[in-house]
DNA sequence: GTCTATACCAGGATAGAC
DNA sequence: GTCTATCCTGGTATAGAC
């Protein structure tokens, strides 16, 4: 494993993005439009709405669950769920803007890195790690993008070149320093999320050849240090 | 550009897999289902129908797009529509059904190569130059797959992992003779394919910043090559 | 806060005229 | 071969009892 960096399990306790969290972030980011005023009851029935919705969506699209199914497969009545979000384009809405809180968790875990080697493996890492611990909420926010409304989209769409700035800016400053050699820095940036992305698009495939978050991160960090010249190319592998 | 490789324009103008050709192949292959006789009429027909179910899919999903909204779109009445298709499921199962062969065209392209490098390399580009021609179907097939029946579901995985091993036969192969150096095949395999489909999951991505398929195909390469020790690295860029 | 019952409409599908 | 008119299921959404 990397000097000095987290494992995953200890990522995973330290950031503590439990589906409990998750949706009780999600309630006190909507208390206007959610009917339901005590906070313990709200939280049990978004987690049960919220792991049902996921499920399905992701096993069969968005647009073809219908709330029947996710009224018997959450256990609340279409009554209920109707107390927690207003239509079922709200709820696709409601889901979406709380994925977007994971960004705040990679920038955060940033913070102080200065060496850009150092940046680089735990930007990966983290995205990696991130996605592990969310891939419903990860896999959901890729694949129904294109329900959500013109102007949403927009926003998503600023979200996924927000990311990748993210590594153009790592790449750039690790050429500027000297460290990566010269190369087409958006082009990095766009392949490495490619290859981040896999991972929870892909998550059957890995699972069945029992790949680990880590053991994947650490190929990832090769092919894309590989390329920018600085690998350990030689060093013995983990 | 590389020694002896088509460019992108003589490749399609090689493979000529126009939409009309697409048309064609389909209509002869679903004579059972589809009611009309005379080939002109109905493959026009059927390219008025894919072109509109490609771009309403694509936009806002399979299950999202009503076949009146197909029906407009395509300038045929409902009626007209349901002589092509017995049901929309069967549309689905179609559409899907024709994109797999492209795999016949890749293996094709391979054919004859024996040399590892210039496999991988041939096998990069040739994936690429075809979702490119083909992109509306690449989109389709990938983000619709969880549409499918349990069965053609399988079908689909089973495809996804053939791809797979055509690039993990390579690199083994490579390793084999020495070109390559030591390092997991199927995980090199993997992210390769991300990088490939990342290309037309993301083609607004890389239209916006004026990226071609040509450049695309050398840096995937390059970041292949690189990781597996027998790049190009040092020698000018094109 | 939660349920049941129901309104209402959009969607897939088809019959039969042309 | 194609269109229009229509059927009817199953979807979203709500009213009102408990």
């Amino acid at each position: 494993m990397a000097k000095g960096e987290l494992s995953f399990e200890e990522f995973r306790r330290m950031v503590s993005l439990s589906m409990e969290n998750m949706c009780r972030d999600l309630y006190l980011g909507n208390r206007a439009s959610i009917k339901i005023k005590k906070e313990p009851v709200a939280v049990g029935n978004l987690m049960k709405i919220l792991d049902a919705a996921l499920t399905l969506s992701n096993k069969k699209g968005f647009s073809a669950m219908s709330l029947r199914e996710l009224s018997s497969q959450s256990g609340l009545s279409m009554g209920a769920l109707y107390t927690y979000f207003s239509s079922k384009e709200d709820l696709l809405h409601m889901i979406q803007r709380e994925s977007a809180v994971v960004f705040d968790v990679l920038t955060a875990q940033l913070e102080g890195v200065r060496d850009p080697q150092a940046r680089l493996r735990r930007a990966i890492r983290t995205h990696l790690f991130l996605s592990e611990i969310l891939r419903p909420w990860f896999y959901f926010s890729y694949m129904e993008a294109k329900n959500l409304s013109k102007q949403e989209q927009k926003k998503a769409i600023e979200a996924e070149l927000l990311t990748e700035k993210l590594f153009v800016d790592i790449v750039r400053e690790g050429q500027d320093v000297g460290v990566f050699r010269d190369c087409d820095a958006e082009l990095v940036a766009a392949v490495t999320k490619a290859m981040l992305q896999d991972w929870y698009l892909k998550r059957w495939k890995y699972a069945r050849r029992k790949t680990t978050v880590e053991r994947y991160a650490e190929f990832v960090t090769d092919v894309v240090e590989g390329y920018l010249g600085c690998g350990r190319r030689g060093e013995k592998k983990s």
